[in-house]
DNA sequence: CTGTTAGCGCATTCAC
DNA sequence: GTGAATGCGCTAACAG
């Protein structure tokens, strides 16, 4: 396959000229440009941007970390970097972690090797020690509250909306509330459970572990869920889900069991993935693409920047 | 950053034993493979990549076409294929189509320019005359039959599914049976046509144009579909659809509507999605994690092979 | 077992 | 406006 060289052979010039046609840069003369092009056309020539790569240290990639890409919360978010990408002519490199630390360490160590220019990680697994050793090797991009460290965020406050919806279930009568979530351990998580015990405190209602289920991600996950409130003496009469695949497990699972909805069981969930309009589940929405779109945009922005998004509340049948 | 010419001089060795030992090559005395790693480490040396691209000319890139990366139905395809990328060491390069056929060019030139080493179409826009201009370029597997054509693919025999479906719900006593289609174009669907034509024809069964509802690829396209039934004088008593989110927006309505299921509509989907299982709908079973594995496997062999994968049928609550 | 050398293909500085 | 020369960092014949 013909390369550089070999055009400026043909068309009578220098490489230099050749690569100033190819990338449209100014002061060549229209003959030599033309030529140029015609040797293009004549010999099939195809940029080996590896090369392209190499000379200027940039790759144009952005590599993308998420646990897993068959979910709509992740599906969403790609879908908004994803949008932002081709807009800006860049392309996406995935690695799907299953939250396995070594994988993202992969993905890490892609920045550091320079096959990345930067690195949007959707939900962190490693330590934040690790993430600094990475600092000097190009911008890495959080979906979380990142404002004690040096890295550039897009995120929702998890606290107050998680304090909002808990409310909400309160004003609506509710006492016995309950939640589900995806993992304990995430920063988000620790947020939620923050607020979770704040707004018991202030309530005066008592805190009890086994209103907490864990390890809820996917909408068969709500059947789990119903399955361990059956057991229990005193079941939550009201269950705040931290996304609306599970959310809408558990409200299939009750007609289908004929637990009347928000009569027995109060649901709010949260996303406003389309299942819930479909369903009409009370959620807090989360603007997922938005926040997809502004991620992508800070990972090829020199500055580090902190932008929080808002989230609201979107009544429908279930509380 | 130090590179291995760096290396080189801090070990006292020659460039050539430097990439040896990098590369894990036999024929390296004790010694100087310790003080290669030895300068490694004081050096805190990183690969460059691109380099090694340049060099071999292999980035260990596959690229990935794909026209929504938020359906569940190609989230599952892509969770088979980043299962097998990563445990051949590859990474993915995700190119969201959208069905825009201008996207699907730049991923084939990706191939062209050396970007990627291989390609997997898991929907494809563009005509065969326009890929079979990039067979020079690099692989190139597809998720449709292409026993006709020079490329490699795994798929599904979507003319004798559509048809034991449809044979199906015709022995369950159905004799008007519409059914829902994502897009008219694709060559999956034209097969589903034919095989809708053929079993009315067999059965001298009367072809009704609008028993046919196209665009029918997410949730909530469900609703879409009822509303226009409602608007016809004799609607189909039975609905044939092509993917399990559609049936589960379908199946919402009757729900919320009082349509009761299956004696005023028979509903039968298609994937075996988890969304059909937790809504008991009846399914066509499409073993996609397992066809994304193949695809990998496919996009790193040299040959060209074409892989058939079966269809089941599982019977639950909906026909 | 080891080192020299020649690419890989393109971008870019600098001098004319 | 143009071109020669150098560098990007690594791999792999080939010779020893």
């Amino acid at each position: 396959m013909a390369n550089i060289k070999d055009l400026a052979k043909m068309a009578n010039v220098s490489v230099t000229t050749v690569s100033r046609v190819l990338n449209h840069h100014p002061y060549v003369s229209k003959e030599k440009r033309e030529a140029v092009w015609e040797a293009v056309k004549q010999s099939n020539y195809q940029k080996n941007i590896n090369a392209v790569h190499l000379s200027t240290g940039k790759t144009h990639l952005i590599g993308v970390v998420l646990p897993y890409s068959n979910h709509p919360y992740f599906g969403l978010l790609l879908d908004g970097i994803a949008q932002e990408a081709v807009k800006n002519n860049y392309s996406l490199v995935l690695i799907q972690t299953n939250y396995e630390e070594e994988r993202e360490i992969k993905a890490l160590d892609m920045l550091k090797h320079k096959q990345i220019d930067a690195l949007i990680i959707c939900s962190r697994i490693c330590s934040w020690s690790t993430t600094y050793s990475y600092l000097e090797y190009g911008k890495i991009v959080f979906c979380e509250d990142t404002r004690q460290h040096p890295f550039s965020s897009t995120f929702v406050d998890h606290y107050t909306s998680f304090e909002t919806a808990l409310t909400h279930l309160y004003n609506k009568g509710h006492e016995k509330i309950g939640y589900c979530i995806g993992r304990k351990q995430g920063s988000n998580s620790i947020n939620r459970a923050n607020a979770y015990r704040d707004f018991l405190t202030k309530n005066q209602l008592p805190y009890r572990h086994d209103y907490i289920f864990d390890q809820c991600l996917f909408l068969q996950d709500g059947e789990k869920v119903m399955k361990q409130m059956k057991e229990m003496k005193e079941p939550p009469a009201a269950l705040l889900v931290t996304s609306d695949q599970v959310a809408a497990g558990i409200a299939t699972y009750c007609q289908n069991n004929n637990i009347v909805i928000p009569h027995e069981l109060a649901i709010m969930g949260f996303d406003n993935d389309p299942i819930s309009k479909v369903m009409g589940i009370t959620t807090m929405e989360i603007p997922l693409v938005e926040m997809g779109k502004h991620l992508f945009i800070q990972s090829i922005q020199d500055e580090i920047t902190y932008k929080e998004m808002g989230v609201s509340l979107i009544e429908r049948n279930t509380v």
